[in-house]
DNA sequence: CTGTTAGCGCATTCAC
DNA sequence: GTGAATGCGCTAACAG
């Protein structure tokens, strides 16, 4: 057994056949006889080469297969959650099958630029926490796939969250009624609070004020009103923020009969405080959520919510990254009435 | 802007100086003054050079900082795993502290020697599906961790996952009980079934085995007898075949009266299902789980079952990759007593 | 179908 | 402290 890597060169070498010979026979089938290339691999396989180094390929190729998956914000707390993690799912199982590997990247990292030599391109799914981010996205010749926010000029894939929220809210309001919105993401705050007149934050791009924005508009048409300290703010779909807000909500007064939650996961939190605190749901508080995790269909009561497929959003991101699509698609969402409603 | 990006070299011209004082400025801060390192630094940021190219530097240096994370299975499953994410989430955060990027790898592919070549090394959590990775792994020169399973010389992560067992079947058992086990990958089969006498597999290393070990001891000390018709095998740590289990368990006759699982998503589901049917836990039926997930603690009844924890491991590899150590860690457990037993 | 050659972009000697 | 040369390992273009 050589102690030293074998290289191409020194396979031609001892195979006694040039070293453009060895490269074909690995990359380019159709160069050599069929007969030569089988003989020549096998005999590669004899002295223990695996093919040429994946390194210099991709420096001289300059692609590697690797998709870098930007996520909206540390891995750690994306790898977490049901939503996001039903995304990667689809990604990870269209790379597969195209062999591509996935290179997890977190979105509140500092910069982009360490990889961007190397990998063959983006998904970015959320908006990254680190604005910084998104510029460096914008400003790449790489192809770039965008999931649950846009980029202009680049590729995306989203549903309409607007209408979404509005069908979810249409279904659960009634005139007389008195809302709550548990909302992510709308102000500039690392904390759980109401957004009173605090200063929105991407209203434009973010599809937490398009649901708002639908919430809204059904409001309106049933006669609901809805004030600003009765739109909370959570700074993450994360259980932890979510019990406390539900809490906020549950103690408020007048304590709302309808609370809109723009992700399954705060949804259940409210559901299952209500609970335990003795509320009937959806006698005394109806409950809808977003998103549509198996969590919330198993859940007693099950929950109202809009389902959308995360895991065929990710398929879809990716195979508009590889095949280099420049279209941005909405998927359709589905109504799931539950038992909260 | 300029159309095609540029190289150290380009930018050396441009700025007057020779391209080894550009590739110190970036990489080697000791190898000019600090005064001309910032000017060249200022005047690259001015003119849109972020940095020497990386994939050059890949093959230059021999190094990426990218590791890679070999799951068992493919990342699909994986990822939705609560205990696999977990790992994930204390792997990424290492990395991530240490500027270094998270290659996920599925342990079902084929190789992994597409990748060798550019990562500086693996973690391998848990025994690939693919043995052939195993066999990969076992023969590389790059810095290799595995957690949960071992290979020889090869630095590694685990718990005593015997004792572990051991303790919480001696704490769930009792003289004159009938049990029945919900183990993990056992045998050689793609569906749940009892194992009978199948021919078992990776009896040396792996950490089912152990635990079925150490549920025996304790089984035998309590004069409790175990037969092979008591004793399941379940592909995965999945819900969908830990239903199936729980339900051939809850049916079968006698009916045990404790049930010692392998996971706590497979004692959860056992849980749900026996509620369901109306069996009282744990009058009627103790449950005992294995890994302490969130979810376990919030079931009512709560779950007894043994913690450990999969974030410190992720963090515990990282480290023992990146430092080089050499050791086996044996990291502690801990059981925790809930209210199913 | 095969062999030769010129870089891919850089880091690191070594002389100065 | 700086600048010129070599090669990391490979592929693509071309000539034979």
């Amino acid at each position: 057994m050589n102690k030293t890597k074998l290289t191409l060169k020194d396979v031609a070498e001892q195979l006694g056949v040039s070293t453009a010979t060895i490269s074909n026979a690995f990359n380019r089938p159709d160069q050599l006889s069929k007969a030569k290339r089988e003989e020549i691999l096998a005999r590669c396989q004899k002295i223990g080469y695996s093919g040429p180094n994946k390194a210099a390929q991709i420096l001289r190729k300059g692609t590697s297969n690797i998709v870098a998956l930007v996520l909206a914000d540390s891995i750690s707390y994306m790898v977490s959650d049901p939503v996001a993690s039903t995304f990667i799912k689809g990604v990870s199982s269209a790379l597969q099958e195209n062999n591509k590997h996935l290179l997890l990247y977190a979105g509140d990292s500092d910069s982009i630029l360490d990889v961007v030599d190397f990998v063959d391109g983006f998904i970015c799914y959320g908006q990254p926490r680190n604005s910084n981010l998104v510029k460096e996205l914008a400003a790449l010749t790489k192809p770039v796939v965008t999931v649950d926010f846009d980029l202009e000029k680049k590729p995306s894939i989203n549903i309409d969250n607007e209408e979404a929220a509005y069908r979810v809210a249409h279904h659960a309001l009634n005139e007389g009624d008195s809302i709550a919105i548990l909302g992510l993401r709308l102000i500039d705050s690392p904390s759980t609070c109401r957004i009173y007149d605090s200063p929105l934050i991407d209203v434009e791009s973010s599809i937490a004020h398009r649901r708002l924005d639908g919430y809204l508009k059904a409001a309106e048409e049933k006669n609901v009103n809805v004030s600003n300290d009765r739109i909370w703010h959570l700074p993450e779909s994360d259980r932890h923020f979510a019990r406390q807000a539900a809490k906020e909500v549950l103690m408020s007064s007048p304590r709302p009969n309808v609370v809109l939650c723009m992700s399954d996961i705060i949804a259940l939190e409210l559901l299952h405080m209500a609970l335990e605190m003795g509320i009937k749901v959806p006698q005394e508080l109806k409950i809808t959520g977003f998103d549509g995790i198996e969590e919330a269909e198993r859940a007693r009561p099950s929950l109202t919510t809009v389902c959308q497929s995360s895991s065929e959003k990710g398929v879809q991101a990716t195979k508009a990254l590889l095949e280099n699509l420049e279209a941005k698609t909405t998927l359709p969402f589905e109504l799931r009435t539950g038992e909260t409603v």
